[in-house]
DNA sequence: AGATTTCACTAAAGCGCTTTAGGAGAATAT
DNA sequence: ATATTCTCCTAAAGCGCTTTAGTGAAATCT
């Protein structure tokens, strides 16, 4: 026999109470007797009492769900969901997960949803850089963290691995290890330089007295990992005698080594490979790429403790987070001096 | 100025008529004129008018939103997401992905956390073949789905690739390349059998007059990685003179490769290795692993399409779904030939 | 012309919960 | 003894939408 639901209805009648009383006494308001919240709560274990969530949201004005939006989910963020989850379920939070795809209607659409399902916060990966859209739509009526370098804007909250410490860091260990002539290859011109990759890279190669050697992949729609293939077939074409390369995406950095191992370039032996973000499959043993690696759940608790911040007070000033991110070294780079 | 929210009150206000009128017109139900029908779509454009999802749900009994609640999101599960994910939307649908982590208790968590948001279906790969917790708490109340091969209840809805035709395909191509003496790697003894996998292998090994070679990791909460490794070194140091090894998942088909070659042993020239899954790492460059692949979109539109016919009508017969899964042939494996 | 049907709409109850204002009774103060 | 404060509880409105029952006017039938 399908019986029909326990609702706080239910437990007021069985206790001759009021629903005011058995709301008081589920969620510890103060003026409520120490008795007959007992009453209360035995009765709605013994009823298997749980709350609607959707009654409670609509009267509350805010769910406890968070839209996580994200470009592409088998990305690095995609890897992430995995600490947003736990962390959500910790504090009783769902997570509503929406996949993009990079279309901007689509993230539109993502956002305008989690809007009308009074969403307690969203974090987005925004497809674009402009996100005046985003803005307009969610214009103070629910908290957003934006995930990822995309947007660093200071008037917005975000969080982003430190990518100048991480860049600085997987750079440092090249030339720690002897290496001289060292590459860069680079998604987009702009996200590159934004988030201060291309600086460093910059930097560090004139502390050391060579010339930059830059490989850009400007075109935003391709495969990554064929992007990172076509610009390690460039590098090797360039004729310079390169000994390292440091590519901003692990993605791009398979493409890469794929580049070279299939023209007879031993990695890490003839040439070294660091990648950036962490990615799941770089840990393969077949794949063993040294990376920098985004510190997953130390974000993940950084976004949710933002949002959950702001839902309380509407007013909250933006807040940055930048995690710093740990080199991870694999078998994909080296020492220079393995170098025949 | 942060203006309030357009509700459908503002709507009937501004146009002098009635809440019902506009539920109506918005909702598209026979008894409304197509004057005024046209009048409130207008003003609602106009204004911008989006419905309050939990407001709608509430009322409706029935929310749009979809549980997903995965053992473990970074397996080949969690990668058919993003199909999920895009059949979801098309059909306005939402999607609430859980990560149990394989605990029966979050799972149970997750299952009425869904029950609770009025949850339109859940489709859930789950921790356990013993699934009466699950049917207890969803009891009636909402279509589930099961995902992957756990559950093969007849008296339930599940969905799954046909693990039967799958492992045919993947040892017919290694007898058709010349390979005798096969072996096979499972995870556990009840899930390779109960899916039919060991059967068929039975069965095909005994047709070509050979030996059965099956080797068990039952150690259930040990890393799939790790646990081929291990499969694979005690299938070097069996002695039979194996050509090739069938991996119920791919995961695990990495680790007996990597114990391979780590021994010495080539693949696929000595020895051929075809894995099951389809996930996304196989086909990377340096993986590169033959495997059996389950049609992901069509899975997906299956799940979704079970949901909303038991949405509509809760006394739905129980419907099955076996996906025919595609032998994907890539470098791990090749014919016997090969040998030298 | 009167009876019946159809059409297009409104009123009102309800989904399950929260929350504000207020009230009865007991305890303390004057 | 009355006035004041607490303490614990109830009544009722409200969140934004759906849906059933009902109603007046126009259209159709006999």
């Amino acid at each position: 026999m399908p019986r029909q639901p326990v609702t706080m209805r239910t437990l007021a009648k069985e206790l001759g109470l009021s629903l005011s009383a058995v709301s008081k006494a589920l969620n510890d308001y103060p003026d409520i007797g120490t008795e007959t919240k007992k009453l209360v709560l035995g009765k709605a274990a013994e009823l298997g009492y749980t709350p609607n969530i959707l009654a409670r949201s609509l009267a509350r004005k805010s769910s406890s769900s968070v839209g996580v939006v994200l470009r592409d989910v088998s990305s690095v963020y995609g890897e992430m969901y995995k600490s947003l989850n736990e962390v959500a379920r910790r504090h009783a939070l769902h997570l509503i997960l929406y996949d993009t795809n990079n279309d901007r209607a689509v993230e539109k659409w993502c956002v305008q949803n989690l809007i009308d399902s009074m969403a307690m916060g969203i974090v987005i990966s925004p497809v674009s850089e402009d996100i005046s859209e985003i803005r307009e739509s969610t214009r103070g009526r629910v908290p957003v963290v934006f995930l990822g370098g995309k947007v660093t804007d200071d008037s917005v909250n975000y969080v982003c691995s430190d990518s100048a410490a991480g860049t600085e860091a997987a750079l440092r260990s090249l030339i720690e290890g002897g290496h001289r002539r060292i590459a860069m290859v680079c998604d987009s011109k702009k996200s590159s330089s934004r988030s201060g990759k291309l600086a460093v890279y910059r930097r560090m190669m004139s502390e050391i007295g060579q010339p930059a050697r830059v490989f850009f992949s400007d075109d935003a729609d391709m495969d990554a990992i064929w992007a990172g293939y076509l610009e390690g077939r460039r590098l090797l074409e360039s004729g310079d005698d390169i000994t390292a390369v440091f590519v901003v995406k692990d993605m791009m950095a398979l493409g890469v080594i794929q580049a070279l191992t299939e023209a007879g370039t031993r990695v890490p032996e003839q040439i070294s490979v660091i990648g950036y973000d962490g990615i799941d499959a770089a840990g393969l043993p077949m794949v063993s790429l040294t990376t920098v690696a985004q510190p997953r759940m130390e974000m993940a608790e950084k976004v949710i403790d933002i949002l959950r911040r702001h839902a309380d007070d509407a007013d909250a000033p933006p807040e940055h987070y930048l995690a710093l991110p740990e080199l991870v070294k694999r078998k994909s780079s080296g020492p220079a001096s393995l170098r025949i």
